[in-house]
DNA sequence: TGAGGTTACGCCTATCGTAATAATG
DNA sequence: CATTATTACGATAGGCGTAACCTCA
């Protein structure tokens, strides 16, 4: 399981849609769906019900969705902190040396 | 920015220790080294503090850390609730076919 | 001087895009 | 028959282990 899964998951997830997904990410259609049935074969659970051209959510991957979401909106925070952190700085690049502390 | 290289970072910030990190994932020093190092440059930031052997946690690095465990516990969460709900049906394995809504 | 972190190098797997195939509306 | 998801296939980038290197206690 890796992040890139998880962000092709998540994007097919919210459109129900492999074209656009890919359209979205700057993949092509290939690589997300490969990415997705990697990670259900991984996860052991079918995350989305096919029909035809049809792609939606079964009740599993509504579930793990959940998780995703919130996992990558984690990160993403986490992230634009450290940018807003090293922001502020503001050329003194190395003041948080003297937050370090010894023993 | 992958799940493994932030895995690689969470056991080296727990234990402020490249080896034992590296024992503990079963993967090389080596690998460890350069996984931390390439998230570093991808975030822009020092994560840790080198000084000869030492490797301690930056004051990013305590922030980030933060976020990369609540990330990891969510989706480490979410898998063992798959599990869990594919253990229930036992036997049953397209019961969940029957909570899919059309229209 | 040896324990431990980093860098160099070659290998190899995993992912990608293109293109062919399948399915269906 | 046009649209869209999947599969096949060859190419390539990225991650790994080994080993050399460097540094410091």
């Amino acid at each position: 399981m890796e992040l890139q899964q998880l962000r092709y998951f998540r994007e097919v997830a919210e459109r129900e849609h492999v074209t656009r997904a890919a359209e979205n990410l700057f993949v092509s259609q290939s690589a997300i769906s490969r990415g997705v049935t990697q990670l259900e074969e991984e996860l052991g659970v079918p995350l989305f019900y096919r029909q035809g051209r049809a792609v939606v959510l079964s009740p599993y991957g509504r579930s793990f969705l959940e998780h995703v979401t919130r996992a990558l909106s984690i990160l993403e925070s986490g992230k634009r902190l450290l940018s807003e952190q090293t922001g502020k700085e503001s050329g003194n690049r190395i003041a948080w040396l003297s937050t370090l502390t010894w023993n």
